[in-house]
RNA sequence: GCGGGUGUAGCUCAAUGGUAGAGCUCCAGCCUUCCAAGCUGGCUACGAGGGUUCGAUUCCCUUCACCCGCUCCA
């Protein structure tokens, strides 16, 4: 990765400001600090309320076919348990006793296994990976943690993979466990050192709910607010009589216990996010409804959702509609890149998933995703509550009863072979076609979800402009500007007297001030020369500064209107500067 | 969690084993007819705790926070 000349600077230059102006501060500043947490200030939290409501306007309530949702924080345990984030959230971590006293995730010291110097140390002697599997059956825990073997069934076949292209049992054996057979030795991949044995480290909150200290009553703060959409999918489902494809958008706070909370907002122990999952019929129901599926392709039309269309152009129609909100919002296209996850890369359960990535000052990085998680979560929330999440569609059942039997056994036949080559077996394909040719599936789901505290960062550093400006005398001098979107900026417009000493031109002023209230957040500002009130306005980014001035009163009725980007002035009339700002405001 | 660095006013910095100074900002006043003007006055700081010392912002220890590098980031 390249070096720029000091990528830190333009960060604490930002951070210096958003503390100086009011727009996040360190939480609990006043008792030293508490990592991982941030205050929004004043102009924070307009800016931050801004960004949401541009989501929320564009993405549930601009749209017919999604619906809000604002679930509570805390939720039945069992949630988590279904969701995989009590198992998999809680990681088990190892630590290096040796020398380097390395902290890392235990399932990742098997890729140690990987490494070509390890892998050429053990070439001598040859392999069996029957031997390698009866060895681990007998040995269990010390080869395989048990925490794998139950919740994590795909690790173990990577193990027994990993394990196949080493060459040398004796040596792994001598590297697993001493030769007294003690169990649970992992060697550390850094230094050779012994790993400790694995521990839990959840990143979940922890919390007790009822006035009972006791550990039957634990709960947690939601890891994120996605699980709740699913959690109430069937009860949106019954009360807005909405089929899939439809979405459910939610925001909130969501927390994890990160182990290095670091980059200022960027990764917090307490955050908030946007979420959409949008529910989409699966693609053999599509193929029995339309008769095809719609080929994603470079030329695929993706501005409007078509009926044929499956959950790959569902998939990349969601790309396009937040990678449109970013550009809208002040994120040019050039500052983000797309990054499409390759499949090893990809969670077990997702059929793909693109970040897209800003380029922040301290490097390249995650501002959102959008994943296809296909029917993972309502599936296991079927699989746990006993529930059923299944959707019946009508149309759909009619154009199965339509079928002959002969195209129904084409169909089925195809559709078990497709299964199969996903590793899902015949009997589950068969199960699901049972239920789909009643006109019943659990809906997939597109899931765009990103954060609101990495949007405003974003959206800030790609504002901030530092501009050296030189005035009629020929001294230099600076300017700091943020350029934010209009729609985002915390403030709209500042109201300034040209001179505060002459009564009528004051309230004057600040009659078109109140009236400008009513619609937007304003500022007035009488104190200091006008080109001060100007620039402490460009600090943070306000677009426009009306100024009335005598010939306001005296002459015209008209007002000096500055523009935040171009400094320039015009005069237009009250009415005029109403109708700009509905432009914006109304957009 | 590990290693290195840092911590003085709202911000950016300075000095000092004898309790701190500047610039900008901010506030009040004067002045001011469109891009950080000027004048006067004012508020505000040694991250926290402990130790050494007659005395600690300064030295030592602990802790907290931040930055950098690891690690982590379903």
């Amino acid at each position: 990765m390249e070096k720029k000349e000091s990528p830190k600077s333009s960060l604490d230059a930002l951070v210096s400001l958003c503390k100086r102006r009011g727009f996040i501060f360190q939480s609990s500043e006043l008792y030293g600090g508490f990592a991982g947490f941030w205050d929004y200030g004043p102009l924070g939290c307009e800016l931050k309320r801004n960004i949401k409501d541009s989501w929320w306007k564009h993405t549930v309530r601009g749209r017919e076919d999604v619906e809000g949702l604002d679930a509570s924080i805390i939720m039945h345990p069992a949630i988590w348990k279904a969701s995989g984030h009590l198992d998999t959230f809680s990681d088990p971590m190892s630590m290096c006793k040796g020398n380097c006293r390395k902290l890392m995730r235990a399932d990742q010291i098997w890729d140690i296994f990987n490494d070509s110097a390890v892998a050429a140390v053990l070439t001598e002697m040859v392999g069996d990976a029957g031997k390698i599997a009866t060895w681990c059956k007998g040995k269990g825990k010390a080869i395989v943690p048990s925490l794998y073997t139950v919740q994590h069934p795909e690790y173990l076949e990577k193990i027994f993979e990993t394990l196949k292209t080493i060459s040398d049992i004796q040596a792994l054996f001598i590297l697993l466990a001493t030769p007294e057979g003690e169990p649970d030795v992992l060697p550390c991949p850094n230094c050779g050192g012994v790993m400790t044995e694995p521990r839990p480290f959840n990143l979940m909150f922890k919390t007790i709910v009822g006035p009972v200290d006791d550990p039957s009553n634990v709960a947690y703060l939601r890891p994120e607010t996605a699980q709740a959409i699913f959690a109430d999918f069937s009860n949106v489902l019954s009360s807005t009589r909405q089929m899939p494809p439809f979405g459910i958008g939610q925001i909130g706070k969501s927390f994890r216990n990160e182990v290095t909370p670091r980059n200022y907002i960027f990764r917090s122990r307490e955050f908030e996010q946007m979420e959409l999952e949008f529910f989409i019929k699966p693609d053999e129901a599509i193929e029995l409804l339309c008769g095809h599926v719609a080929p994603l392709t470079p030329d695929s039309d993706l501005s409007n959702p078509q009926a044929d269309w499956g959950w790959e152009c569902w998939h990349k129609y969601w790309v396009e509609q937040r990678k449109q909100w970013l550009i809208a919002n002040g994120l040019p296209a050039t500052s983000f890149v797309e990054y499409w996850q390759k499949p090893d890369e990809l969670a077990h359960y997702a059929r793909a998933c693109v970040d897209i990535e800003y380029n922040f000052p301290f490097g390249t990085q995650e501002l959102e995703g959008i994943a296809a998680r296909g029917n993972f979560d309502l599936s296991r929330h079927q699989e746990h509550s006993g529930k059923n999440m299944e959707v019946f569609d009508e149309p759909l059942k009619l154009a199965v009863k339509n079928l002959s039997e002969e195209a129904k056994a084409t169909f089925r036949a195809k559709t078990v072979a497709d299964w199969e080559t996903r590793h899902k077996t015949a009997e589950e394909a068969n199960l699901f076609l049972d239920h789909l040719f009643d006109g019943k599936y659990i809906p997939h789901v597109i899931e765009p979800s990103s954060g609101v505290d990495r949007m405003a960062l974003a959206m800030l550093c790609n504002a901030y402009e530092e501009q050296s400006l030189t005035d009629e005398k020929g001294k230099e001098e600076m300017r700091t500007v943020l350029h934010l979107k209009p729609a985002i900026a915390p403030v709209k417009v500042a109201v300034f007297p040209l001179v505060k000493n002459r009564p009528e031109l004051y309230d004057k002023a600040r009659e078109i001030f109140k009236n400008l209230q009513r619609k937007c957040n304003c500022f007035w500002d009488e104190s200091g020369a006008i080109g001060r009130r100007y620039r402490r306005q460009d600090e943070i980014g306000t677009p426009w500064c009306v100024t009335v001035d005598f010939d306001t009163i005296e002459k015209d009725g008209l007002i000096t209107l500055r523009d935040r980007d171009t400094m320039q002035q015009e005069r237009i009339s009250v009415e005029e500067l109403n109708r700009r700002l509905d432009a914006v405001l109304l957009a």
